[in-house]
RNA sequence: GGCGCCGUACCCAAGUGGCUAAGGGGAGGGUCUGCAAAACCCUUAUUCGUGGGUUCGAUUCCCACCGGCGCCUCCA
């Protein structure tokens, strides 16, 4: 079987995937800032890490994935102003909602650390920057000096002096390199601080990340990851801040893997700009599963440019899918169950595991589903006709395959709406469907079409077929 | 100004130095059906932004140009 294959940003290139340990991986993916309600770019992050911890999951590996909640920062201080409540509060209700959408959307939780409960792991390695001369003190901030770490510049492509050459920002006077960054930053009157060698204050932006990461995974773990918007600085100040304090004796990570963004009317959907869809909205209009199955009808790093017709288009093919999934399960049910046959399914088997394992190329994958779909219907089709007829054994492959790629890898679920599993509602359709077929058995086509008709209109699809009428919610 | 990405059919979107350029949505035709729907079959890119170059051969590699985007400031 051909080996997984990981682009990294770090070689800017594609690379055969290696773990630290044997049958381990130990990963990071850089949380949020709990302020706001998520998006949906911010989901993108959700899924498309969700999917690379079931990718290696399915490889054999035991997975550590941590991901990070910036609990305190500028943006959470002037929020907690707005909404007259603390610091804690504003990142604990944020922190809870980006989680519950995570859940809906089908992903497992990483494990979760925040700032806050790691302040010790964060003094300490600002300490050890100041002690080996990676970073000095001003009145009560500390500063990273880009200086003093030569490599600064490697996964971003950039050197300081080109970003000089364009620097936009005013530069503190009190730096001494226009690039160097905060490690520590000194609290203002009435902000809340934490005691530490420099006198009261918190954390600077990257900080966070590093200390954090290296606490929960140890130096040089396999995978990092974030959106693309923070190669720079973001990731490069992790580097540079974290590789020094491991004295430039081990990697920080090993693999970068970023994730695109999403687009909204050509602009990247951004907090910032206000150019955004809250994933809480989106949920209201659409199931989760059509949202997560269009999440993953690009390459993960690919921009993906949101629209309401795409999702409409994705949640068209994955009733696709489901349909013939259900085809399947009542063929199984009448025909009587057996011992799944696989050898109709493993090519497809192969295919799909050939396209997760490049790159989790998901966009790939789903074309095999819908291989795996056409073979499934038109065995289940042609009855008398089919060269191969279906047997209960290869249909039971068949379906085990869809099942094992769209629930087990993909993580979206082949059921229907909950509201199709209630019981009342099942004894009710079959009073309905036996009704209409005592019409159409007297003829009486324009009263079994208006019940058709009326059940359309509130979202229930009615299927007349060779075995039976077949019920669904649209 | 610097660094980088992208441009594949009506729309979305994989992909490869050379076999028929995946798949989905949509549209048209057919089979089936009381009619629908679903499903299946056929049709929808002699061509991969434009112009050069490398090569026996390029959509795929290189250069230029045009168009779109990201980062360089908080950002997932």
């Amino acid at each position: 079987m051909a080996e997984l294959v990981i682009y990294n940003t770090l070689t800017r290139r594609e690379e055969p995937f290696t773990p630290r340990e044997p049958h381990k991986v130990a990963m990071y993916a850089c949380g949020l800032t709990p302020q706001a309600p998520a998006h949906v770019g911010h989901m993108r992050g959700v899924i498309v890490m969700d999917i690379v911890r079931r990718w290696f999951e399915q490889l054999g590996y035991e997975v550590h994935f941590v991901q990070n909640f910036t609990d305190i920062d500028d943006k959470i201080i002037r929020r907690a102003h707005e909404e007259g409540i603390s610091t804690r509060e504003v990142a604990e209700k944020y922190s809870k909602m980006y989680i519950e959408d995570a859940e809906a959307l089908g992903a497992r939780l990483p494990h979760f650390v925040t700032v806050t409960e790691n302040m010790d792991a964060i003094i300490e390695m600002v300490q050890r920057l100041v002690d080996d001369g990676y970073a000095y003190v001003v009145d009560g901030d500390v500063y990273f000096e880009v200086n003093k770490f030569p490599e600064y510049g490697k996964l971003s492509g950039r050197s300081v002096e080109e970003m000089q050459a364009g620097a936009r920002i005013e530069v503190d006077e009190r730096k001494r390199n226009p690039e160097d960054f905060a490690l520590w930053k000194a609290a203002k009157p009435g902000e809340p601080a934490w005691d530490s060698p420099w006198g009261k204050g918190r954390p600077g932006w990257h900080i966070e990340c590093s200390a954090l990461s290296l606490r929960y995974l140890g130096a040089a773990f396999d995978i990092h990851a974030g959106g693309m918007d923070l190669i720079f600085p973001h990731h490069e100040n992790e580097i540079a801040q974290s590789e020094a304090y491991l004295r430039c004796e081990q990697p920080f990570a090993r693999y970068w893997l970023h994730w695109g963004p999403v687009r909204l009317r050509q602009e990247k959907m951004s907090k910032s700009t206000g150019v955004v869809v809250p994933i809480r909205e989106l949920r209201q209009q659409y199931e989760p599963a059509v949202i997560r199955y269009f999440l993953l009808t690009v390459h993960y790093r690919t921009p993906l440019e949101f629209s309401y017709e795409r999702l409409d288009e994705a949640k068209a093919a994955l009733e696709r899918i489901r349909v013939a999934y259900q085809r399947g399960q009542a063929f199984l049910r009448e025909r009587g169950g057996a011992n799944a046959d696989a050898s109709v399914a493993e090519p497809y088997l192969q295919q799909f595991r050939t396209a997760m394992n490049h790159d989790f190329n998901t966009a790939q994958a789903l074309a095999t589903v819908f291989e795996v779909v056409r073979e499934l219907n038109t065995r289940l089709n042609t009855p008398e006709v089919a060269v191969q007829p279906a047997t209960p054994a290869e249909v039971a492959g068949l379906l085990d395959a869809l099942h094992w790629m769209m629930e087990t890898v993909l993580g979206v679920p082949l059921s229907m709406p909950v509201a199709a599993q209630d019981e009342t509602i099942q004894r009710l359709m079959q009073c309905v469907i036996a009704w209409r077929q005592e019409l159409r058995a007297r003829k009486l086509y324009d009263l079994a079409d208006r019940v058709r008709d009326d059940l359309k209109a509130m979202g229930i699809v009615l299927e007349d077929t060779p075995q039976g009428t077949t019920w669904r919610i649209a």
